[in-house]
DNA sequence: TACAATTTAATTGAATACAATAAGACATGA
DNA sequence: TCATGTCTTATTGTATTCAATTAAATTGTA
């Protein structure tokens, strides 16, 4: 067997790996404000932009439709977001934070200064890996959009 | 609002998306096999070491029974792999490559290739990034072996 | 040997992910 | 304007994830 194939080799493991636990060290600082770490997420970015629409939204998290809708309407019943349509254009589903909501963000303050706590490393380290992995991010986008248009050649 | 709340600024969410990215890469190079990404690591540890427990599995991969039960139910299915019980102790449950399991060991090998040249990274960036991670990973488990033994005290 | 504790898988229920498809709203050119 | 194409969201089906619980087998021990 070649040692690419093994398991200890694969950078695809390390991070989906790393990323499960991470996710694992978020839910017990979450239930108590009522969300998961998705949702957490989709807060995230309503408390930051309120009014957004679903394409918008699944635009800064990667998610689309199919992930987003049944999580919406979720945080809706939960009355955290209230989703409305678009008087100028029917097509958008604009989602407002509910006044919950907002309150809610005061909680969430404290999560990251838990989360930092519980990472194994100092703020230097979390800048650096987080860049890193922002500017592959980027770079992965930049090559998938250089192919769509190779392929409109 | 604090920025540490900004969706930029997590790392979390870095890793997130970034780990959904790499996921999708995946998938097109391993639908030929008749694989799913979750399968594929699944084989990738049998074809290192035949015969295994779900246990001895579930601690490599991370998963637990909840995940693997079905999925080596769907790999057996498929015809990729046998589970038997073990003879001397019926509470594990061993995993066998099948013939065409082993055989399939082959068309994956050329998967890791495909996916160096589908990352923004030249081997170096791949080694650094994955090492990092699996230190960080270490940490994490040594902190939670910490608190167990804090909690019996 | 009984029987309580432990170990290992399986099951259940909730929540994601995502490809593929459908449905409805809007835009645009003949 | 009307037929067609595009855009946005919703739905469906498959495949994870994981906590919590259950069930079966084994171990340790009185």
């Amino acid at each position: 067997m070649i040692d690419e194939l093994k398991l200890e080799n694969q950078l695809c493991f390390a991070v989906y790996a790393f990323s499960r636990e991470i996710t694992k060290i978020y839910r017990p600082l979450l239930e108590p404000l009522g969300l998961t770490y998705t949702q957490y997420l989709v807060m995230i970015v309503l408390w930051e932009k309120d009014g957004i629409s679903l394409k918008e939204l699944g635009g800064k998290l990667r998610l689309d439709s199919g992930t987003l809708t049944p999580l919406l309407k979720k945080l809706e019943n939960d009355g955290n977001i209230e989703r409305t349509r678009d008087k100028r254009d029917e097509r958008n589903l604009i989602i407002y934070l509910s006044e919950k909501g907002k309150t809610l963000m005061k909680e969430a303050e404290k999560v990251p200064h838990s989360i930092a706590c519980s990472l194994p490393m100092d703020l230097d380290g979390v800048v650096g890996l987080r860049e890193q992995l922002k500017l592959l991010l980027d770079q992965l986008d930049n090559q998938t959009k250089d192919n769509i248009i190779e392929d409109r050649k």
